[in-house]
Parts: C-alpha cells; sequence; structure tokens
DNA sequence: CCAGACGTTGTT
DNA sequence: GTCTGG
DNA sequence: CCAGACGTTGTT
DNA sequence: GTCTGG
C-alpha cells in the first residue's frame, strides 16, 4: 500500500520536471508526508496543468461526515472502477501526486521499520491518484488518494502492495488527459521496468509528525538496542 | 419504500 | 479492539 | 502508514 | 450520488 512517502526536491525542480504553468503555493523538503495532511497535487484544471494543496484522504462530494476521508487514502486499482467513493473521480478527477519516494513497512518483521524506496538517479516520478471536492460548512474541501496495486519484484520482499506510480511523461499526460481512465492493464506495467531501490529508513519515520532527512539514516542493526 | 453504506490495510 | 488524527 | 486516544460532569 | 439490504 501506500502510507507515506517524500517529495524532498525544491518547488523549481517540480515544477520543472512536470511542466507546471502556475506558481499558486509555497511547500518546503518533505521528508515523511502522512495521510491527513496537505499536499502538493497535479491536476487539470481549465485545460492547464496546475500543483494545488490537497488534504490526503478523499472526501467524496456525497459524505455527510469528512471523517469518511481518514479511510480513503487508498484506491486498489483492481477494483477502483466500481467502488461508490472512486468511480466518479476515477472519470472526472484523476491527479499525479509528484514524489520522490515511497515508505512500506515489513509487517513480518519482529519490529517493523519503514523501507524507502526511490529511484537510483533519485528522480522524480508521479504518484497516481483521485481527488474530489466537498462542500462543507467553513467552504469546499478538496481531498485526494493514492492508487494502489500488487508489488512489483524490487519491492514484493518488503510489502505485497506499492502505489500506482509514473516515470514517463507519456503516462503522466495519458493519466491526467480528459476523458475515460486509461486501462487497468497499462497501470500495471508501470513501474515494472525501472531502476526502483530500496534503502532501510530510520524508525523516526514511524511518528507520523516527525520531519526532517534523519528519516532517512538507516535504522540501526536489528538487536540494536539504543 | 427507507436506512445505511460508501475503504484499505494486515492479521487471525 | 477500534477509531481518530497527523 | 503509525501513534495515541478511548469519558462525563459542571463551571469558566 | 447511488447502490444494497431490510
Amino acid at each position: 500500500m501506500c502510507g507515506r512517502y517524500s517529495l524532498r526536491k525544491p518547488y523549481i525542480a517540480i515544477s520543472e520536471h512536470f511542466s507546471v504553468q502556475l506558481d499558486l503555493f509555497e511547500f518546503g523538503p518533505r521528508y515523511n508526508i502522512a495521510p491527513g495532511q496537505q499536499v502538493a497535487v497535479l491536476i487539470r484544471e481549465r485545460e492547464q496543468l496546475t500543483l494545488v494543496g490537497m488534504k490526503w484522504g478523499l472526501v467524496p462530494f456525497w459524505a455527510k461526515d469528512p471523517k469518511i476521508g481518514n479511510r480513503l487514502i487508498n484506491a486498489r486499482v483492481e477494483t477502483v472502477s466500481e467502488k461508490p467513493a472512486f468511480r466518479t473521480a476515477l472519470r472526472t478527477r484523476r491527479c499525479i501526486l509528484p514524489a520522490d519516494g515511497f515508505y512500506e513497512w515489513n509487517s513480518a518483521a519482529a519490529s517493523p521499520r519503514p523501507v524507502h524506496f526511490r529511484f537510483e538517479d533519485d528522480r522524480l516520478f508521479g504518484l497516481a491518484g483521485l481527488w474530489d471536492e466537498w462542500e462543507g460548512p467553513g467552504g469546499a474541501l478538496r481531498s485526494c488518494t493514492i492508487l494502489t496495486r500488487p508489488a512489483n519484484e524490487v519491492v514484493a520482499p518488503v510489502h505485497h502492495r506499492m502505489p500506482v506510480m509514473f516515470t514517463e511523461p507519456e503516462e503522466i499526460e495519458g493519466w491526467l488527459a480528459p476523458g475515460p481512465a486509461p486501462p487497468v492493464s497499462t497501470l500495471e506495467l508501470c513501474g515494472r521496468r525501472t531502476r526502483l531501490q530500496a534503502h532501510p529508513a530510520s524508525g523516526r519515520v514511524n511518528d507520523p509528525t516527525f520531519e526532517g532527512q534523519d528519516c532517512l539514516i538507516p535504522a540501526p542493526p536489528s538487536g540494536w538496542l539504543f
């Protein structure tokens, strides 16, 4: 699955990589992006690519209680087109979450520690997502969710799910293009040929309020008490 | 008809 | 155990 | 995803 | 909003 990721690159690098036209908001390097937080999201709006801030955890437009978003942080690509919470967004509100790494925990381990997955050249990539807009008493709330798929051979030793991710500009354009979503078979192939690498990360990542580059310091060897 | 759910994860 | 919040 | 809470009363 | 279950 995908419950934590990183976006360490400066805004200018993200803006250039994804050819974003507008400069809407500022954000700093993120080592530990957690559900419920405000995240940077690439959408097609009024014919243009725009980078906007949204809450991670999708609140469907029909929701009565926005707390539903706490549970809708991921959508399985195998079933996303059938689910009431996601199918409308799949047709009309697909998005990309710029990222340069994501964390997975090996729950089979005695004391699970996070592993940071990133590319050999540490390049930016896009997580496939959906977004929605909910009209609440305090105004409109934009929120999003990340699609997941079965793990590829790099991630599988740690965890059996991983985010749907795009590295090629054509893939990203295809996902954001108006009209029906690309077929699932296409999504399953993405990220399979790429040089993704697994790096043991710090147990500090477990705390969703901990930010900073210490997140990427490898965990001490198992059995090390301090 | 109305009421209630609408999701994923991991673990047993 | 299960839900909420980050 | 993990961490942390998990409750009611009356009073300000 | 839309579907399922009672």
